[in-house]
RNA sequence: GCGCCAUUAGCUCAGCUGGAUAGAGCGUCUGGCUACGGACCAGAAGGCCGGGGGUUCGAAUCCCUCAUGGCGUACCA
């Protein structure tokens, strides 16, 4: 249960009733339609929950905003709410107090709910899909990939945990030209390899790096030297898939050990063959958003975008003046763009597959291409602008003892993901990397791995450790939890505890923002949070050796933060371990 | 040139879509268990919220403008 949005319910309720009875009784002018807004202070010495609506509405009302709230506090009835005081503040904030029920009920609600605690309905019904890291699988993935593999992974536990269906998906880029220079620097090595390395020379736009060396080690290994008398578009054809084929059960295990497990792998190359991707942009020049220039084939993207503008309000002399070019779909070789393809691939996962949202994990430096990509989408009729959603990821700026490392895969020279394992512990890089997508970040590998006590990580995992051992260790003597109901929460009236009950009670709340912004940090600062609100409260109240009833309401904050901890971490992919 | 994203404490970042004295962590300094885990807690110092205009009761937040940085602007993917 979001007792969040109830509490700021029952506020914005008692306020409006408030409003109300004054207006029935002549104090107030009646029909005022301000809307009560509520938010939480951020001290809570200006009470648990606040309304501003005597500073919104005083206008309207000819008064001062403090003549407002006194007549609003004159004919407010807290009889039926959580809350029990409501006092004026500063210029006319109606500051609220919660009283004891609503502490009891928050509990009440972790116990009821445990491993489901955070879980909500908001989004039931909706089936989304999640499309991250997609990295090319020509080489090993990078750090670019662990970040998006991350936000993406938690974004879509985000979206899970508040009641939607969600599958995740990993896009095979296994066609086009990129597969075209794979294969031709496996083959080019591969003739190193038996003619020497002077011998032959190597692409210029080929992949440089070791893995390709391997490969075509490898592919030696199985076919010897029978490959040299194929003609070059078998050898090209079949070392390509050789490489794929090797290439992609190790992304698939890397990702695997870095707590990524997809549901699709979607083959580019599929739309390919079965003439999808024709379909689609036939579909498109039939509707009249094509045209064939200098051999290619052309989308109107200038028209479409400009069209799309204009409907959303924007004026038509402004969107005549923006600078917008025409993408080709079809080049004069007779081969489709990425863009055509990407468009049908798109298209299917609305039109085919019946997602009502899709969310694309990318990076910042395909930002160019999201406009685009929407308005194609459009141009089909099939709502890009709404149900399409592209989450931009600024790139890791990778740092090693304050020097830039280039991440080029050509150099061979990257870090690449399995790296970055070998170095970090999974649950550090997962923590690490589950910060806003639009913000850049710089890593510093001799930091990340300098970090060990100093990571907020182990700040979170340490409260729910030394949980675990404080429950090990009076279970031990034989006190075991107790339940919600039985405890007494008027005892438990420390500065501390309520802060921890606060914390404990937000959780479903921050889950709705993180999914709302399409934003997972929420949960790691909200872990942090909770966290700090524990060891305070651990810190200030004992519980072994206390009477009774305080260690039992103690214990009882103690389980249900343990219950909080792990729900959260388990979001995050991040251990929750009983000790460390 | 045009476009997108950023700019908040020495460093890394929050700031709940306009609210009360702008907050955390790290780092620095000073303290705190004969105690359920000191990987913890308390306190201090540290800020023209990049600059300048505007909108209103009220701006770090919205609008305009300038500056700085990152990234785009392919018949590449």
């Amino acid at each position: 249960m979001n007792m969040i949005q109830k509490a700021k319910d029952q506020v914005a309720e008692l306020t409006k009733r408030a409003y109300d009875a004054a207006a029935a009784a002549g104090a107030l002018p009646a029909g005022v339609e301000t809307p009560a807004a509520v938010e939480i202070p951020k001290d809570a010495a200006n009470g648990d929950y606040t309304t501003t609506f005597c500073l919104a509405a005083a206008k309207a009302m000819r008064k001062s905003p403090r003549d407002v709230a006194q007549l609003l506090v004159g004919h407010m009835d807290l009889a039926g709410s959580w809350f029990t005081g409501v006092e004026i503040a500063g210029p006319g904030f109606l500051n609220f107090r919660l009283g004891d029920g609503w502490y009891a009920d928050v509990l009440a609600a972790v116990e009821a709910e445990g491993a489901g605690y955070g879980r909500s309905d908001a989004l039931r019904g909706t089936k989304y899909m999640v499309e991250f890291v997609s990295a090319n699988p020509t080489g090993p993935m990078h750090m670019g990939n662990a970040r998006g593999g991350v936000l993406g992974d938690t974004l879509a536990g985000v979206l899970d945990w508040c009641g939607a269906t969600v599958e995740r998906e990993f896009y095979v880029n296994d066609a086009g030209n990129q597969i075209e220079k794979f294969a031709k620097s496996i083959d080019a090595r591969y003739f190193q390899l038996i003619q020497g390395e002077d011998a032959v020379e190597f692409p210029e736009d080929g992949y440089h790096g070791d893995d390709i060396r391997e490969l075509a080690q490898a592919f030696r290994e199985t076919y010897g030297d029978s490959y040299v008398n194929k003609d070059e578009a078998t050898r090209h054809a079949d070392m390509a898939r050789f490489g794929l084929e090797r290439n992609l059960p190790k992304m698939k295990s890397d990702l695997e050990r870095y707590g990524i497990r997809f549901d699709t792998w979607f083959r580019e190359s599929a739309l390919h063959e079965s003439g999808y991707v024709a379909d689609t942009v036939r579909e498109l020049s039939d509707a009249g958003w094509t045209y064939e220039k200098d051999g290619a084939l052309w989308l109107k993207t200038a028209e479409i975008l400009r069209e799309g503008l204009v409907r959303a309000g924007k004026k038509r002399e402004d969107a005549d003046k923006l600078d917008l070019k025409d993408d080709v779909l079809r080049r004069a070789n007779g081969f489709y763009t990425y863009f055509a393809a990407d468009i049908a691939y798109h298209r299917n996962k609305f039109a085919v597959r019946g997602f009502d949202k899709v969310i694309d994990v990318w990076g910042a430096d395909h930002h160019g291409h999201v406009a685009r990509l929407k308005g194609a989408l459009d141009a089909l009729g099939l709502d890009g602008a709404n149900r399409l959603d592209i989450v931009l990821m600024q790139l890791v700026k990778l740092v090693r003892d304050g020097e830039a490392v280039k991440m080029s895969k050509r150099t061979g020279k990257a870090i690449s993901l399995s790296d970055l394992l070998d170095e970090i512990p999974v649950d550090a890089c997962r923590w690490f990397f589950n910060t806003k997508p639009d913000t850049q970040m710089e890593f510093d590998l001799g930091l990340a791995v300098r970090e060990d006590s100093e990571n907020p990580v182990y700040y979170v995992q340490y409260a729910h450790a030394r949980i675990c051992s404080l429950l090990k260790a009076l279970a031990a003597e034989g006190i075991t939890v107790p339940k919600a109901q039985s405890v007494d929460i008027t005892i438990a009236s420390s500065e501390q505890e309520r802060a921890l009950v606060k914390a404990l009670s937000t959780f479903p709340e921050e889950l709705r923002m993180a999914a709302r912004d399409y934003d997972p940090s929420y949960v790691g600062r909200y872990l942090v949070a909770l966290s700090g609100a524990f060891h305070r409260f651990y810190h200030d109240c004992r519980i072994k050796g206390e009477a009774p009833e305080v260690a039992a309401v103690r214990l009882k904050l103690a389980e249900a933060t343990r219950q909080v901890l792990a729900n959260g971490l388990g979001i995050l992919g991040v251990a929750a371990p009983e000790k460390m």
